[in-house]
DNA sequence: TCAGCTATGATACAATATAACCTTCGTCAA
DNA sequence: TTGACGAAGGTTATATTGTATCATAGCTGA
């Protein structure tokens, strides 16, 4: 089938960001799948573009990279309306963490302040950069960007 | 003086982008600065991290391009510390225009959010990607990403 | 079967960003 | 005055991220 190979691809690299437990960028990604036969940039992108449709890959924008979803509860493989739903990332810069929050009160709040301007949102990014309470506690300087 | 011509680099840029009245990239403000003598993106990038960091200029992450900051009021040329003022971006993909905001609530909301988790931020970004009022109205369709 | 469609693959290239190194200019002490 | 020093800027090259384009393979339905 023309189809299974891309599954294939989407699976290892579901696996690889899962593994990792930090954001990787879509030429990390390339890097761990040659081994299974993926040469090509395009290839990685576009494996990517189908999970992050499908919600179970974030894109991370100020970083240029990617994360597994860790909303384990709403993957969609086979439904009809992929989940819209509003995450935002706490990226630690000491120690290259990323935690997923989800706050549903946070974007009523947003999509207020969206709607006074007669503003129709399709897809937002929350991205905040700072020290978690681990690299607080323990006094780590910002190494990553 | 070694910090004119910085000076007179950062000036060119703003100029640029407040004429553009939409987000130019890194290489769109090298092309536009040409004329004036600046042949190398990182006199482009230099210029461009001392007005980020006197909050003059944002950083659209989802689109690796810039805006001179709306918030006219409180520009710090000379202040001690400058303004580490939560803004969002409201991104319209029909036309290319941002539309900057910053509203108390909204970042008491989310600075509340992060403390939940010990998270200690240090920037925040916020872009929303959608359709502004007028886009919505004329029934212009997504052209740009 | 075979035309048409979609997914995939390969190559090249465009766009974005930074590294490494060097020059210039101002400052300041001797 | 002058020479060491450091900060800022310039030059060159290169790393990183993302796409365009075209060719091919394999399903699908008439």
């Amino acid at each position: 089938m023309a189809s299974r190979k891309g599954t294939q691809h989407a699976t290892n690299i579901m696996e690889a960001l899962t593994e990792a437990a930090r954001p990787l960028s879509a030429y990390d990604l390339l890097d761990r799948l040659r081994p299974t036969g993926v040469a090509a940039p395009l290839t990685v992108y576009r494996a990517l573009d189908k999970l992050m449709a499908s919600g179970r890959v974030h894109r991370i924008e100020s970083l240029n990279a990617f994360v597994a979803c860790r909303h384990g509860e709403h993957h969609h493989d086979h439904a009809d309306t992929p989940p819209p739903r509003a995450v935002g990332f706490a990226i630690c810069d000491g120690c290259g963490t990323v935690e997923e929050f989800s706050d549903a009160d946070l974007f009523a709040h947003l999509n207020g302040c969206l709607a006074a301007k007669g503003f129709v949102p399709r897809s937002s990014a929350i991205e905040v950069h700072g020290r978690c309470a681990g690299c607080v506690r323990g006094g780590v300087a910002e190494t990553q960007p």
